[in-house]
DNA sequence: AATTAATTCTAGTAAACAACTAGGAATGGA
DNA sequence: TCCATTCCTAGTTGTTTACTAGAATTAATT
């Protein structure tokens, strides 16, 4: 399963998204919209603003913005920063796991085709879609 | 990140399916084959008769044999008997950990529709097809 | 200059999970 | 009866998850 490092990534770019209008947005709005805390949202937003997906601003009225346009973000690329990899065995990820025998393994071909298939499936979907999906709710309480 | 239970669930019925010719195959020739041990293999096909994938035969000569055609299995079928579920979050298990606002959150359709890409993937896969490729390799070793 | 509200950094922690190993009981053919 | 096999329950070690805590830094506002 995904984490909720993963989970959380995505609804506070996708609150950032809908909700800044140029301006910086602090956790502390964030935390309120989507009921995860302060303290938390620290630790996953931290892991955003060290790979440049948003510039943070310190000090008071600080907070976060977005380093690019919303429809410029894939949600692969977000997910891929929070949880480290997205491929399903460590024989495929990035810094694969060294395996002497991956040339014999039999469900190789399958696990590619699976990583694949999601990777396709995360990199078409844009940030701008999630803060659509985000404004469609204003005002409920939020999941996940 | 796929557990090994799921990847030598895979790997088990994809042995049996290539080697058993109606024959029970025992743990003992698969761990030679996989290279898994006896005693974690033991877990893993625990899994697999349990749900009714596998049919086992007690006592000496015993071992494994498939429960239908290797083309009636999909790998979708195996890997959720072992793995319990593929639902990237627990809002989307078949006995959902229950969210007070699932109609509310802004994610939820983006995991929807991550969920139906892994599933119409796994489920299009057949455990003919992965018996072929452990087929193909014969002699070699095996890894994953 | 002091206050204050924000980010940043480093630790710590309790619980669950992963990936096994171990031992022994039950089964059933030779 | 022997023995190879499956079956069942536990135990173990290490890692990861999902947090919380506290203190330091930053910079606008008063």
């Amino acid at each position: 399963m995904i984490s909720t490092k993963g989970r959380y990534a995505l609804r506070l770019m996708a609150d950032i998204a809908a909700y800044s209008n140029g301006e910086v947005v602090a956790l502390k709005d964030i935390s309120n919209r989507q009921n995860i805390s302060v303290k938390y949202l620290e630790q996953v937003v931290s892991l955003l603003t060290k790979s440049g997906l948003l510039i943070s601003v310190r000090g008071n009225n600080g907070g976060y913005l977005l380093a690019k346009e919303a429809k410029d973000y894939t949600a692969g690329e977000i997910l891929r920063v929070a949880e480290g990899t997205l491929a399903p065995i460590a024989c495929l990820q990035c810094e694969p796991i060294r395996c002497d025998r991956v040339e014999k393994c039999s469900t190789i071909t399958f696990w590619e085709g699976y990583y694949k298939t999601i990777n396709d499936y995360v990199n078409n979907v844009t940030l701008e879609d999630l803060a659509n999906e985000e404004r469609k709710r204003i005002g409920n309480d939020y999941s996940i």
